[in-house]
RNA sequence: GGUUCCUUGGCCGAGUGGUUAGGCACCGGUCUGCAAAACCGUUUACAGCAGUUCGAUUCUGCUAGGAACCUCCA
């Protein structure tokens, strides 16, 4: 196990905290995922982004890592329909599909998505909708230590009660008292005792597809439930880190304390971290707003808003240049210039397998990893870290010119920080496949082919034979490859 | 109105009480048959006002502008 500097910024304390795990060598960590009723957009995968580095980066330090990501497929009352139907249920009505059906396909795509991003999978999956059994035992015992009240059928968390006894709103910083004290005189006929008190369990309107037996009525779990439920189920009572986006602090995450020191007696969570969101014109990107674009879109370049299609890892890379606690704002021109920037890196990264050593050598890659271990032990700083991997770029171009020297185990070196860094922790890989392009065996036959007509047009250059020289350039780039001339020869890629 | 937070150069985006972020774009140069790439160099900053300080973009207060959450839904 490495020395553990890594410095975690705990929303709950607002500080950066040294991050110590409760168990040694072992992480527990629980993520909010998405709900599976339409398609990722670019808000998502900040979130997926974030987290994956967090995961890559505490895999790489040695860890043990027990990562868990829930599927919500239940329980989310829709926004405009009065009658509590369930959100999932009404899409599937309209598409005349299993509810399943739909949970199934958009989480199909959903995966695909996080693969071209190069996102890994978490440990754990749960699907809110295979733990229900689990959910009302949860809400049994929050009844049994007298947080929770039975409401016609439904089934209440006492909020009063509770910020009584351990203070609600914490994490947020909300001052509940106030609200409490003002809204009660309102509290009238409501089934709940107070508005803001939330529900544990609601009762199924008869029109609902998806529901469960419970002690209290057919219905189905709240909101907030499954989180701590299944973060319970997987990680324990205590476990080390909890994350999501910002716009999930209040009251989402303010109920899952709730829930879960009323069910344990504790807080279960050591570290919250929460990523911020990403904006477009300003605004938060998000379902509500209308004003998102979906991954498919990027990828494909179709939306209005897009001025071309960015490939996932321009995407990935985008995201990462920001660091994940402030806002991002989409813009064609951010994007392309991040297009730009990853088409270096990785020219750099693949320029490092063909450097020549000297005997000497007057570059410092100790240096520059050093620089990258403090960046990310400084609360995941990833922006610091691409800057010290543009640095390594600069210096293995100058190598690559003549202009600086460096020693096989330099070169080595480098090659193991592009490797270790870019790769394995900031999970950015080649998606062009280039006459370097690594594990690339299958295209053999292809890239020799390449290889030939450049080495026929470079035949031509030394006859002087332009005409043959450009018409090869030329065709070759109307085809889809960039063609670049070097010193010694020739470099190719795939237009990315 | 309440809670939390933001405002950096043409654009995106780090960071710091006094020392180069980085990328994109621009400009000049080297290289090249031409181009691209690469390399070298240069230019634009820290919303405004006041305070603390030897010194603030970086701390404090105020002003202006902006955002998220505070209702349903996740």
């Amino acid at each position: 196990m490495k020395d553990n500097n890594l410095t975690i910024y705990n929303t709950l304390s607002r500080t950066k905290e040294l991050f110590k795990p409760l168990h040694p060598d072992i992480v527990g960590m629980y993520v909010c995922g998405p709900t599976v009723y339409g398609d990722a957009h670019l808000g998502h995968t900040r979130p997926a982004i974030t987290f994956d580095i967090v995961y890559r980066y505490l895999t790489h330090l040695g860890y043990k890592v027990r990562y868990v990501r829930n599927i919500t497929d239940v329980g989310h009352l829709e926004h405009d329909a009065d009658d509590g139907e369930d959100k999932i249920a009404k899409k599937a009505r309209l598409e005349q599909l299993e509810p399943m059906e739909v949970v199934q396909f958009y989480l199909n795509r959903y995966h695909k998505a996080m693969d071209a991003l190069n996102v890994l999978p978490p440990s754990i999956e749960p699907h809110a909708s295979g733990h229900i059994i689990e959910q009302i035992e949860y809400i049994k015992k929050i009844i049994d230590s007298g947080y929770a009240y039975v409401s016609d059928g439904s089934v209440y968390f006492d909020v009063p009660k509770f910020n009584r006894d351990f203070g609600y709103g914490r994490l947020s910083g909300r001052n509940i008292d106030e609200l409490l004290a003002t809204t009660r005189e309102l509290d009238g006929q409501s089934e709940k005792h107070n508005p803001a008190d939330f529900a544990l369990w609601k009762k199924a309107a008869p029109e609902h597809i998806m529901h469960w037996p419970s002690p209290w009525s057919e219905g189905f779990p709240g909101w907030h439930l499954e989180c701590s439920t299944m973060s319970e189920k997987y990680l324990g009572s205590k476990f080390d880190i909890h994350g999501g986006g910002m716009d999930l602090k209040f009251p989402h995450h303010d109920c899952e304390i709730a829930q879960s020191v009323s069910h344990n007696g504790c807080d279960s969570v050591h570290y919250w971290m929460h990523n911020n969101l990403i904006t477009i014109n300003g605004k938060k990107m998000g379902k509500s707003l209308g004003n998102f674009i979906t991954l498919d879109e990027f990828f494909t370049g179709s939306h209005p808003l897009l001025t071309q299609a960015y490939s996932p890892m321009t995407i990935r890379f985008f995201i990462l240049q920001a660091h994940y606690r402030g806002t991002l704002d989409f813009s064609n021109e951010a994007l392309q210039a991040a297009e730009k920037a990853l088409k270096r890196m990785l020219e750099g990264y693949r320029r490092v397998k063909d450097l020549k050593p000297s005997d000497t050598s007057d570059v410092d890659v100790a240096a520059i990893e050093r620089q990258c271990y403090e960046a990310l032990d400084d609360d995941l700083n990833t922006p610091m870290v691409i800057a010290a991997l543009f640095e390594a770029c600069r210096i293995v171009n100058q190598i690559n010119d003549g202009h600086a020297k460096a020693t096989e185990a330099d070169i080595k070196a480098l090659q193991k920080l592009f490797d270790t860094f870019l790769v394995e922790i900031l999970g950015i890989v080649p998606d062009i496949t280039g006459s370097d392009a690594a594990g690339a065996t299958a295209l053999k036959p292809f890239e020799d082919a390449v290889d030939l007509l450049l080495s026929i047009r470079s035949e031509a250059k030394r006859n002087k034979d332009w005409a043959t020289s450009d018409l090869i350039r030329n065709r070759l780039a109307e085809i889809g490859f960039d063609v670049k001339d070097t010193k010694d020869g020739w470099e190719w890629s795939l237009k990315g």
